[in-house]
DNA sequence: TGTCGCCGCTTACACCGTAAGCATGACTAG
DNA sequence: CTAGTCATGCTTACGGTGTAAGCGGCGACA
């Protein structure tokens, strides 16, 4: 550059480079644009540095995505083990809305969450954390389930979160930015006929309905999935 | 070329390029290495074949991997709407155990049934398409069901599919491959002290069940899971 | 005033998806 | 039999991606 500045410019890019930063900054665009475009370049930039600095801090593309979920996931961990854990139904609830809200303010991200390699086998998603499952399992067994029944509630939990806040997250994240573009509709093959038309004539249940399919019931719908589980699990434990 | 071959080597390629026959190599490299690994080069390789080739059948990577979740998920409709359809909770245990066999064979693949954006945003994985679901609804209003209560049966099933089998998935597909290297575990960070006594300080309840959590009850939870579902249908029918 | 180590930069490479145009063979009309 | 059309696969080329390897400068401490 000419003039040799003494100082640099320091015009955007205020703090230090660091993990967390880096962290931070990717799922922010992860929030704005999906996962699918997120490249180490576009992170540096938004930085203002340059992309070989990141590895500096991060191990490559895969770690900076384990440190993504990870760092969504550890405000879970934050004030869980508190007299919170005094009724296990109560604690069940607490942890489902706070995975739900994860889901819910970053459903761009979530995705990654939910299908993401767990560092041990035994982990499942989007429980992922060896602390929060243990706390899980812990608080369980102290009020009175047994060790398979807790184990088979962990398994059940999981399932139960995983899908219902990975479609959450995947309308959520549809509807917040489709910005895909029309994909052509060229031709090249399958000619496909009038969309609408055959819709009526194949589905009409599904055309009658579309209405109700498309409202959002999923506040509601999660309670009650969660209140049946729960339920369940209560009647498990009564036998 | 030297020699002018009149006719063309046909050594291993025999089958025509087609787009059945490109979705489906691709499908079975997914099956093999993962979803990740699967690039228009590797797979116009596997076919004896220049990767643009690929292009006059197939929109692109995008539309490709549309096409197989499409291929996967095609064997549903195929003998669905028999006297199959008299009693609903056999019509829902019969796509229930199809779906999950699909998730089983294709461990690898699954993640992208569950994860892709369905084509309409009031449809939702992994009963992607507009038949299936068409004859899911109109099964149900056939038999008592509420338009409502139809609508919340899509959902919670849909749901519990997607969490039961996209767990499942994973697990499998970890188990059937996980020829990632190592990660090398160098430094750059986080020096991560030793892992193992870590987990018994800080975990004591995960380290002993382990052997419980690595238990594989997959099979049994599935059948107990859905059992709970229609339960729960069920009940909300009869009110 | 060295000098040492961190930290970001530069360069380079292999690989990716794909736009655009060309070569070739098979099939059909005259 | 010849000429024309068309489907199919190949070649070339471009911009983008992750990342290995080494360099440079700058602040901190002796």
């Amino acid at each position: 550059m000419a003039g040799t500045p003494k100082k640099k410019p320091t015009g955007s890019h205020a703090r230090r480079l660091s993990r967390d930063l880096i962290v931070e900054t990717a799922l922010a665009q992860i929030d704005r644009a999906g996962a699918q475009s997120l490249s180490m370049r576009s992170l540096a930039q938004e930085l203002g540095v340059e992309a070989m600095s990141l590895y500096r801090h991060v191990h490559g593309r895969e770690d900076l995505l384990e440190g993504i979920v990870a760092s969504l996931m550890d405000d879970l961990v934050s004030d869980l083990d508190e007299e919170l854990a005094q009724h296990w139904q109560g604690f069940l609830q607490t942890v489902a809305h706070r995975v739900r809200r994860i889901a819910v303010e970053h459903p761009k991200a979530f995705p990654l969450v939910a299908t993401r390699h767990p560092a041990a086998p035994w982990l499942r998603p989007p429980l992922r954390s060896v602390e929060v499952v243990n706390t899980f399992l812990s608080t369980l067994i102290d009020q009175g389930f047994t060790d398979k029944q807790a184990v088979g509630a962990y398994r059940a939990f999981s399932s139960f979160l995983l899908g219902q806040l990975l479609l959450e997250a995947t309308v959520r994240g549809a509807e917040t930015g489709p910005v895909e573009e029309p994909l052509d509709e060229g031709d090249a093959d399958i000619p496909e006929g009038d969309g609408q038309t055959t819709l009526a004539d194949t589905a009409p249940e599904v055309r009658r309905l579309r209405p109700l399919l498309s409202e959002d019931r999923s506040d509601e719908e999660f309670e009650v999935s969660l209140e049946a589980l729960l339920d369940r699990l209560n009647r498990e434990l009564t036998q």
